[in-house]
DNA sequence: AGCCAGGACGGAT
DNA sequence: ATCCGTCCTGGC
């Protein structure tokens, strides 16, 4: 407990201004809902300002660079679909590195994918039209690299949403590092090293139970496989999930949220057992129907789209009913 | 106080 | 291929 306390007293990283990007995005873009999504639980990785309509997000470019993006509407400003982006770091960036992190926005948040093909794959689809609509132009997005997004769904496994936020918070201020820029305090997610240098007692330490273990085996992975990433991403859907498994601690739900969210595979569904409750009332009304039912049903109607569909209806519902992120904490898994 | 839910694993079938 | 006990924590 002393240790977490006197890590959350650790000084932020000041980061300052070093460039400006101005990135288009394949027509129809949502801005606010390809950058921000409701459903998500907060971290303090980002922050989206509702008012000003900005979105804050940190990256970690390399062990030793901290990366602090603030990210506008490029219509606000330019007209046009897309992203503004300003550049915080702590140390001056090379022309690679910028470009690194052009890819890196461009590929997380697909604003070269056009959306089109999945409107009209389910345009017969009247239970989701109104979700379409409410939502015209928001792609897929997954900020996080492939190490980060393991950690999390690792974090979602087996608990209660709460239980996630705050096994991710103290995870954060004690191996993320604390950065500061135009007046927001965020964190920077932490290395494969920065794990793998400690040990599964002080992992245990945070609460994180008996995924300390998995953890340490996924920032091992990681720490001795740093191409998997790149490796991944040209695999077959079927290796890529084969492979994603074989890191102890990844299972089928993990490996799941890593095909959809980073890897942007669009028909990977992903029903854990709140999202079956929910997908159970949406198709026949009532929430106790059996998983595979359900995934059998989202399957017929959606085809390769489920995850996308999965993706709209859900977010329509968070925010038609922002009580559901309640309801959510206390219910079991993500 | 004791039991239960929630993924993943490993071993048994 | 499918089933079961175990891991850990917080909520009931």
């Amino acid at each position: 407990m002393e240790r977490l306390m006197e890590h959350s007293k650790e000084q932020s990283t000041e980061l300052r201004k070093y460039g400006e990007l101005s990135l288009p995005a394949v027509s129809p873009f949502n801005f606010k809902y390809t950058v921000y999504k409701p459903s998500h639980f907060p971290t303090r990785l980002e922050e989206f300002d509702e008012a000003s309509e900005i979105f804050y997000r940190t990256y970690r470019l390399n062990k030793e660079k901290l990366i602090g993006l603030e990210m506008t509407d490029l219509q606000k400003s330019d007209g046009k679909d897309g992203l503004k982006i300003e550049i915080f770091s702590n140390k001056p960036l090379t022309e690679g590195e910028v470009k690194k992190i052009e890819a890196h926005v461009t590929y997380s948040y697909g604003l070269k994918e056009d959306i089109n093909e999945f409107y009209l794959s389910v345009a017969s689809d009247e239970s989701i039209r109104e979700a379409i609509n409410n939502f015209w132009g928001m792609r897929n997005s997954c900020f996080e690299t492939l190490f980060e997004i393991l950690n999390i769904s690792s974090m979602l496994q087996n608990t209660t949403v709460k239980r996630s936020e705050q096994m991710m918070q103290a995870m954060l201020s004690n191996f993320g590092k604390r950065v500061i820029y135009n007046g927001k305090e965020l964190f920077v997610f932490y290395t494969p090293e920065d794990i793998f240098n400690s040990s599964e007692e002080r992992l245990r330490e945070l609460k994180v139970g008996y995924r300390a273990k998995f953890l340490m085996e996924i920032a091992r992975y990681f720490s001795q496989n740093p191409d998997f990433e790149e490796k991944l991403k040209i695999m077959s859907l079927e290796d890529a999930k084969k492979n994603l498994m074989e890191i102890k601690g990844v299972g089928p739900y993990s490996a799941r949220i890593a095909l959809f969210q980073y890897l942007r595979r669009p028909h990977e569904i992903n029903f854990d057992s709140w999202k079956t409750k929910i997908f159970s009332k949406f198709f026949f009304g009532n929430e106790d129907e059996a998983a595979k039912k359900v995934e059998k049903e989202a399957k017929k109607r959606w085809g390769n789209y489920g995850g996308y569909a999965d993706l709209y209806v859900i977010e329509d519902l968070f925010v038609k009913n922002p009580e559901l992120q309640y309801w959510r904490k206390k219910c079991r898994i993500i």
